[in-house]
DNA sequence: TGTACATCAGTGAACGCGCGTTCACTGATGTAC
DNA sequence: TGTACATCAGTGAACGCGCGTTCACTGATGTAC
């Protein structure tokens, strides 16, 4: 029966990304190795170059792995409330980000911290990333469309003006520019806020994390979707 | 003379620094390597020894180097505006520390990125760690003495209200708690936006990064200054 | 002021480690006639 | 259906690399009498 060699290929494969994925969940990107990963598998190291031309390309696949994770997560969070409930939306992805990130803490920053030296992201990477940011854009749109947010004016470049078009074109049909600002704004404001936490920032000054990240998120929900 | 060998001693501390400081801009801290600046000083490098007991103490004395930095930095960019403008020194600030990193992002990732694997950072590292948060903080108390600044209610955990009164009581005398994590709210979006672009995550969206930041930074300012 | 001793900087070799990647190979599994 | 050949997975040894840290040592610089 042709595809049973196929078949075990593919399985051997997920084997060797699901022990990579627990390496860099104890140990972090940058002590990731392949060899390392053979032993646990159960292979002699030369042997992953069967399943993966290179380190590098191991590092991709969690990468890409790390992105579908974390827009997963966005996905399913903002399932759980109305469509309306735009306030409610932005809060739970938020906090369905943030969940992620502190139950996977080497993941986020493989992801959003500061890049792996050594190693450049090939452009496989790109659609995986887009993923979580496309829940929270359609929060926008959705309450654009309900004719619930508001544009404002904003004043900026010539430039800022294009980028801003060519994103509306792409993702984000409808959404004016003052609404687009606001929604990157938050964007950034969420992933500040997981990576002052995460990277030990806010410690000795907050104890009590989920209460304080709640307060920020409401806060920048209300900017986002207030006018 | 008693004294020359000491001098001598601090001037050679310094040149290690200084070569370690370019290893880590050039390569990043991951690749920092005693072995790699004991040849570029000109040392063995078992030499190094004589000066940093391990490699781990060398990378303190390099982020704490970029603390001083950056907070030298904003520093100097708040005194350029007046006491009382206090829009005009946020913008400055928050230009300055984006100048510094975008200058030196090797060091901006060391000190506000992900976490260097298998270093942990000793006590010595807090104070300096605070200079760059002080000069955002006086321009809170600034505000507030000068009745610009309103508060306004927020809701919140006990935790939380002991959490923010304890951080009033060591260095925001007067800051109400609304103002208090407004401006919490300020500074992770500042790292939020910085971070953000410096590691990559704004390719492909924003081609004009100085008016986007600006942008941004102008409209978290009012949020920040504004009731 | 001159000598005896202590302090310290820098040397060079070594220990022990782990890494990514290549390569010629064996043996099993699939494919074509 | 059975045989000859091609494909592929996995082996084991090796290459060449660089790392942090220790240690016994030499020789120069300071200190005390």
């Amino acid at each position: 029966m042709t595809g049973v060699r196929a078949r075990v290929r593919a399985e051997l494969t997920e084997e060797i990304k699901a022990v990579a994925r627990r390496h860099l969940a104890e140990h972090g990107a940058a002590a990731l190795s392949l060899r390392a990963v053979a032993r646990d598998v159960g292979m002699v190291s030369s042997a992953i170059y069967r399943y993966f031309a290179s380190r590098d390309e191991l590092l991709t696949a969690l990468i890409i792995e790390a992105f579908d994770a974390v827009g997963e997560a966005a996905e399913r969070a903002d399932a759980t409330r109305r469509r309306h409930d735009l306030a409610g939306r932005w809060l739970a992805v938020a906090r369905a980000v943030r969940g992620w990130a502190l139950a996977n803490p080497h993941q986020y920053a493989l992801v959003y911290g500061s890049p792996v030296p050594g190693y450049a992201a090939p452009a496989d990477t790109v659609d995986p990333a887009t993923r979580v940011s496309l829940v929270m854009i359609q929060i926008l749109v959705d309450g654009v469309a309900a004719g619930v947010i508001e544009d404002d004016r904003i004043e900026t470049t010539r430039a800022v003006r294009k980028d801003l078009e060519q994103l509306r074109s792409t993702v984000a049909t409808d959404v004016p520019d003052g609404v687009l600002v606001r929604g990157l704004l938050a964007w950034t404001e969420l992933f500040g806020s997981i990576s002052y936490e995460l990277f030990g920032h806010l410690h000795g000054i907050i104890t009590d994390y989920d209460a304080f990240f709640d307060l920020q998120m409401n806060r920048t929900g209300r900017l986002l979707l207030g006018a």
